[in-house]
DNA sequence: ATGAAAGCGCTAACAA
DNA sequence: TTGTTAGCGCTTTCAT
């Protein structure tokens, strides 16, 4: 049987109190430490983190929902948390919701009982009714990509709307002035703000655009085909913007198979996957999201809610806004 | 605060055994059940697990430790695991050791005092002994992609060897009888496996080889443009055959530096990621492994080990080894 | 089938 | 600083 606490008393001819004390950072005379340690070394001694959560009632365990794993900028993102958030002792359950509201409340309110100290949420559902457990028990939630209005939590965004904006820019610049839109969802944050920033960068340039040059897709691989083929046939733009990975990947092997030739028949800018980007032929010009500083900021935030003073616990929920950034390919043609 | 078990028992008027033994699926009277149930429902009761597990010694909670979340070979079959698991009420603790031992070490250790149930491991180091832990408290281990002599352990494995030689089959079927290898590191199972794949299927075919068609990379993006370059530059092979998506998109990426056309001047099977192997032009041939069985194996493996009956826990440990399938495209030339 | 009671390993309040 | 004690919420004998 593996020993315990009072198994360290009895060898020590300490008192439990003096124990927890120890291994609770507190003060010990330190003959005693010196005795602690000995019989924590001899007796292997190691806290049990599950007794020690019933007492606190903290699992030092944070649940994380996002929308799909298999998504690179998903991953990118929960590889930096995880690793932050295990070097302070926390484990991260993670639950990928297959981007499905349904599964989304389910996998929040497995979390809730599992007893996550607090959540980690990349929205699919915009009302954000899946996160009340959380609020209930008011539960530290960070919410990733998206605000949601009502939903007491800090947020770490990406300003999609300049993102978006620039990438025009860029191309209205190369002399580009029919530019289509692979659009997301209308109903996703994200794609909204991103489509935003696309007639923000016309309007500022004081030119027209057309609806038929904006096709709204759903973020995946097939959507991305069928997005770039649409407006290759329907329309006469000499430029696209992509505005998510997949349907980036999507409008390349729509380009693959309609064999059209990049910049100099088609000029592209996509998202994301910037080694994608460089695979590409020719290599594409992509916005990149910062996905190790909203792992950071994720990370830190959630860290400071459970574990900060009570200053900053009672802070007022913050909102951190990332910049995108160009990371120029071969994929644009100047006109 | 949360109501308990107590609660549930004085709203009742039974005693705490009885709603326990209602908890666990024992037999309770029809009119008690009614009860219970009814004050369930009022009380909004939930079990505590942690209080659960201090006394069943079991966190429903399983680790997992992979060398990178960021590999879409990873992130499938973790996303297929984390949902079994999660529907049988397991939750999943995810650690990325970034393909280092010392931090896979770390992590282990970590998922054992979080008191992991088991533990689900595509291990990098080889001799095992980060498993010591999971060993010792006889706890379930699966690993996935390589067996560890010495380890105690269910495995689930894909027929490397015969996944090479069968692609290098179809290129010497094609005419091809100079072909390279962009292999994995030297002391790494997958990569040595499918080496000798490579090398079988020359022997099968009674034709020589050379050392020099044979590049051992790192299974990064950086090693498969590397090794691409020295392929094209130092040899006169007519294919490629790259051995991991890393490399594969490392081969593209040095493939179009390099202004090479693909089928035309170099044939090529990559390897994973049926995906990104159609946005490639022309689309590749890949050999895919089956990473929803593979999760479905791994699950239901640690599953029977941990819920299963005795005879079923007592079982031999097993080897379950999968077949990959090649997925053709337009990257071969006939010679 | 049900109830009473002990105890899992820890923390924390209180006393010394 | 240290020891004593109660109790977190549950499961599990052992009676009944």
């Amino acid at each position: 049987m593996a020993a315990t606490i009072k198994d360290i008393a009895k060898q020590t001819g300490l008192g439990l109190a003096t124990i927890s004390s120890y291994l609770n950072g507190g003060n010990v005379r330190e003959k005693n430490r010196v005795k602690i340690e000995a019989a924590i070394e001899e007796l292997h001694y190691e806290v049990n983190v599950v007794a020690r959560g019933l007492k606190t009632n903290r699992t030092k365990t944070i649940g994380v929902v996002i929308p799909e794993l298999n998504n690179i900028f998903c991953s990118e993102i929960i590889t930096g948390i995880e690793d932050i958030l295990r070097s302070h002792g926390y484990g991260t359950i993670i639950c990928d919701c297959r981007t499905d509201e349904k599964l989304e409340k389910e996998a929040v309110d497995f979390l809730y009982k599992k007893r996550a100290d607090g959540i980690i949420n990349m929205p699919v559902d915009p009302t954000g009714t899946h996160l009340q457990p959380f609020q209930k028990a008011d539960k530290p939630i960070v919410l990733i990509d998206r605000k949601i209005q009502g939903v007491e939590a800090d947020s770490v965004l990406v300003d999609n709307k300049a993102a978006a904006q620039h990438a025009i820019e860029l191309l209205l610049r190369a002399g580009h002035t029919k530019i289509g839109l692979l659009g997301g969802p209308e109903n996703v944050y994200t794609a909204q703000e991103r489509y935003k920033g696309y007639k923000a960068a016309y309007e500022a340039a004081g030119l027209p655009w057309e609806e038929s040059w904006i096709h709204h897709g759903d973020y995946t691989i097939r959507g991305g085909v069928e997005g770039l083929e649409k407006l290759v046939r329907d329309t006469d733009v000499t430029a696209v913007f992509v505005v998510n990975y997949e349907m980036t990947m999507g409008a390349m092997i729509g380009v693959n198979e309609l064999g059209i030739k990049i910049s100099e028949e088609l000029s592209v800018i996509g998202f994301d996957n910037l080694l994608f980007a460089r695979a590409c032929r020719p290599k594409l010009t992509i916005v990149t999201q910062p996905t190790d500083e909203i792992a950071k900021h994720v990370a830190d935030i959630i860290l400071m809610r459970l574990e900060g003073t009570e200053e900053e616990k009672a802070q007022a929920k913050k909102t951190v806004k990332l910049q995108t950034e160009i990371v120029e390919g071969k994929s644009i043609r100047d006109l």
